[in-house]
DNA sequence: CTGAAAGCGCTTACAG
DNA sequence: CTGAAAGCGCTTACAG
């Protein structure tokens, strides 16, 4: 059994009885071809399944490839998940199409997969920096734009939409202080150190700005590894409850983080204790998280929007030819309080 | 401000003194060059930041693009996220680079997805099918191979991996049966007809086997649209619960349902209340299902295993020379009990 | 309105 | 071991 080899213009050509310039002008649209010989070659496009082949279309000068490279830390990441279809919303609408991979936050592979998009001749990179810095300066990219999500790369001027990590960390803070909390936690394991770093900003400075000491004994920040390991976050907020059982409240800087400390709480039969005891505050919306019996604060932003504000960013200069230097985009957070 | 045009072989080899072909040779890799030469290339190769521009390197016949397209409903469903994971992670291991894009459940979105698809030279095609079929003959595909998952398309020949649907609804009903429950509801709105249909399929043969007849108006199913819409599934749960205040359980088909039955009975003050009184058999695990304070029996799957095991079947295809039939695997369900 | 020529960036033969 | 020629599928600019 023989896989058929896609057709080429030049058969369309042959079997419309016409040169491949003809058949050319017709899928164009722009040219004037007579009426008969449109149809013809139309008929013959059918007959024969042609597809125009965008990668030998895209070699000649002057045309553009229409593909994006997207390198996210994992597509299974329900934030990031938003944060695709945001982009991909954006970018569908201007004809373009997705090149996706998961970095797995790891700097080799997020090298290797900028290089494999570049070579694969895209217009634009959309990249939530795992903190390598070199591979992503615009001489490698050989002039592709790069739009930055999440977090900075300091240094290689690319454009870049961020979350409002410090004021929305120093807001949801500042409130759980005016509540009256005082032994309050900090849960940021398996984070990037630049969102990290920048939510503990908030933390830090809330209770600067109300007098109030943070002990370092009651802040879990680390970068291991194992941030894929559903248990690892639980495990990491029941050592914070056990060594501090006069927390009254927990800065979960991510989602991650939000979910461990919820499970460790329902392992110790302590759902349901009243907002006196524990109250969560969590940075990153979650699903049931109207529904979960805890006294919650959530820091809300959305990934759907990082991701459309990254492609806009992205589209401006590809299509409407803006050519300034660098922006920096923050996207705030809002605070939901309980109904 | 110019953009700096991304090099070329020839800008490569003029670099370094010698011809495209020695250029060539030494990025291939296999070909014998002599050091020397070798060594200067390389230096071009870094000096200039060349990258091989791999549109042009896959039109010589022969070559393969390393492309593979995947179109899948909506890239923010948490499940489709894990199968977006899973395939990635079996191409990416095949040196292949992933396309994507969201249908919706748009026929024709997907239609003009995997059209630009064929036409940017893919080397086969992953797409959870909307319903649509002509699109997806052979012919129309031009030899490339396609893997549906997740739903079957009957008539047009393609590899195909689903869920043990039937069987997975079966043994969780017949559980609820065994332990006394009469009036079981089913929620699957807003689901795919293929695979709501099977899962109503399994709970109705599981009613029939332990001779309880299943009352239609406890069934809620339609394929509306707006699915999206986090309130819908709640309403319609709220409705059921309204309409039958004698019903003991409900066979939630999948995660979406369950979220909003969930939300339907937290709105309704009934979270908490014992399983004698409401279980919910849930098709699809759900985060935070071990906290969620119902009685649950969940039927699980994995979406990864979904991905890896379609793309396993498209490799067999692309590189391992498997030309046989079409082939359908069903992946098996595990009921999770509480603990 | 239509087509023959040339070339985009690469690699497969073929010569030397 | 190295290179000149030819061609992959398309489109731009030039002739007619």
């Amino acid at each position: 059994m023989v896989t058929s080899r896609r057709p080429t213009i030049t058969a369309v050509a042959t079997h419309a009885g016409v040169s491949p310039m003809t058949v050319s002008r017709v899928l164009d649209g722009r040219s004037t071809v007579s009426p008969e010989l449109a149809e013809r070659v139309r008929a013959s496009v059918v007959a024969l399944g042609y597809q125009r082949n965008e990668q030998a279309r895209s070699l000649r000068p002057g045309q553009r490839s229409g593909l994006v490279g997207v390198a996210i830390t994992n597509v299974a990441n329900p934030y990031y998940a938003q944060f695709l279809l945001g982009a991909e919303e954006v970018l569908a609408a201007t004809g373009r199409t997705l090149m996706i991979g998961s970095t797995a936050d790891s700097v080799a592979r997020e090298e290797r997969l900028v290089a494999d998009f570049i070579g694969r001749q895209v217009e634009g990179l959309l990249v939530v920096p795992t903190g390598g810095r070199t591979h992503l300066l615009p001489r490698r990219l050989n002039g592709v734009p790069v739009v930055l999500a999440s977090r900075q790369v300091p240094g290689i001027g690319a454009d870049t939409v961020v979350v409002a990590d410090v004021r929305g960390a120093y807001v949801g803070t500042t409130v759980l202080l005016e509540r009256g909390h005082r032994v309050i936690g900090f849960l940021g394991s398996g984070m990037s150190s630049f969102t990290g770093g920048r939510r503990l900003d908030g933390f830090r400075l809330a209770h600067e700005d109300a007098g109030v000491r943070v002990r370092d004994e009651l802040l879990r920040q680390d970068e291991s590894v194992l941030a894929d390991d559903p248990d690892h976050h639980r495990v990491i907020a029941e050592s914070l409850l056990d060594e501090h059982p006069d927390l009254t409240a927990v800065l979960c800087a991510n989602n991650r983080n939000t979910v461990g400390l919820v499970r460790a709480l329902a392992r110790r039969g302590e759902l349901g204790r009243s907002a006196d005891q524990l109250t969560v505050l969590a940075f990153d919306d979650f699903e049931l998280a109207d529904v979960v019996d805890v006294a919650l604060l959530v820091i809300d932003h959305d990934g759907r929007e990082l991701g459309r504000c990254a492609a806009r960013m992205l589209t401006e200069r590809l299509d409407n030819g803006f050519d300034g230097p660098a922006r920096l985009i923050e996207l705030p957070t809002s605070l939901l309080l309980p109904m």
